[in-house]
DNA sequence: CAGGTC
DNA sequence: CCTGG
């Protein structure tokens, strides 16, 4: 149960746009209804929810079942049809940021022929807008890793932790920063943190030790946040501009990885190619990426980094 | 080795 | 560095 305040505002009527029509379609215990996405809502759902930006997302044949907010959600898309269950439209629309002026911001951020050719391979990808706390622990857990390992932990966590969620009780919701007051480091070993695991522990001891925090957080400008956010231990320049960029809403973020590296070093900085990144070479990227591609280069980071073998390849 | 961090 | 894919 959530406290009156954590509603976050997309419940509030008058979200909806006059663009988009909602039927019930079936007649089980979960009703599916459908969204009819408008010309100008381009929503490439496969890219959205696989480019690895969230990490509780599973396609199962054609359709997409995560677990967001404590609910089970089935998203599915064909089309211009959006279909959902386990959740209501303005949620959908909030946290697919639907309401966002996908093509306008695209025109914005399209600046040469290589952020081109990284929009042209998946026009509709859009940057989610995901619960905090989540995407905070998600990213410690996303160091020195791959995907699927992030994802193994992540799903450890919630069922060590989470409350069975809202529409399906065998799967559980991603616990908050409270639920996990108590989690030691070994249990966080056992969910295979490996050396994250004291990082883990003593974030979450930060965050419950000051009931504000996630809240000032989302309320605080993008460098007040990000020293914020890096002040947490295990979570370094990377892991902060990626909770910028996907929890607070922040799109001029610019996270340098691995990927987002190699494709700077090929296409504009040359110099980047060779040695280890170092905080003030970091930095150097990243405001590179926010000076070629202005107040939105968080999306032109996600556009890149999902044509990464496009971009990548000699 | 893998979408870094201490 | 932990450790799994």
């Amino acid at each position: 149960m959530r406290p009156a305040c954590a509603e976050p505002s997309y419940s509030s009527a008058g979200s909806r746009t006059r663009c988009s029509s909602s039927c019930v379609s079936n007649g089980g215990t979960r009703t599916t209804e459908t969204i009819r996405l408008a010309e100008s809502e381009p929503l490439d759902l496969d890219a959205t929810l696989g480019c690895g930006q969230a990490f509780r997302w599973r396609r199962d044949g054609g359709r997409w079942e995560g677990v967001v907010d404590g609910r089970c959600i089935r998203l599915s898309q064909r089309g211009g049809l959006l279909h959902y269950s386990g959740s209501d439209e303005p949620f959908v629309r909030h946290y697919l940021a639907l309401d966002l002026d996908l093509d306008r911001l695209l025109a914005a951020i399209d600046r040469d022929p290589v952020i081109e050719a990284a929009i042209d391979r998946s026009r509709g990808l859009r940057v989610l807008r995901q619960p905090l706390f989540e995407c905070l622990l998600s990213f410690l857990c996303a160091t020195n890793t791959n995907i699927p390992a992030v994802q193994s932990r992540v799903e450890a966590i919630a069922g060590v932790w989470g409350e069975p969620a809202v529409g399906d009780e065998n799967v559980r919701a991603f616990p908050s920063s409270t639920a996990l007051r108590h989690a030691t480091e070994d249990d966080f070993r056992a969910c295979r943190l490996g050396y994250r695991a004291p990082y883990a522990r003593s974030a979450v001891t930060a965050i419950c030790s000051d009931p504000s925090w996630e809240g000032e957080l989302s309320a605080v400008p993008h460098d007040e946040a990000r020293a914020r956010l890096m002040a947490l231990p295990g979570i370094g320049p990377k892991a902060a501009d990626c909770i910028l960029l996907y929890a607070l809403g922040h799109l001029d973020a610019f996270p340098i990885d691995v990927w987002i590296r190699r494709i700077l070093a090929r296409h504009y900085l040359p110099d980047l190619d060779t040695g280890t990144l170092s905080p003030s070479r970091y930095e150097a990227a990243r405001s590179f990426g926010r000076d070629r591609f202005g107040a939105h280069a968080g999306y032109a980071q996600v556009y890149l980094f999902n044509a990464r073998d496009l971009l990548c390849r000699d």
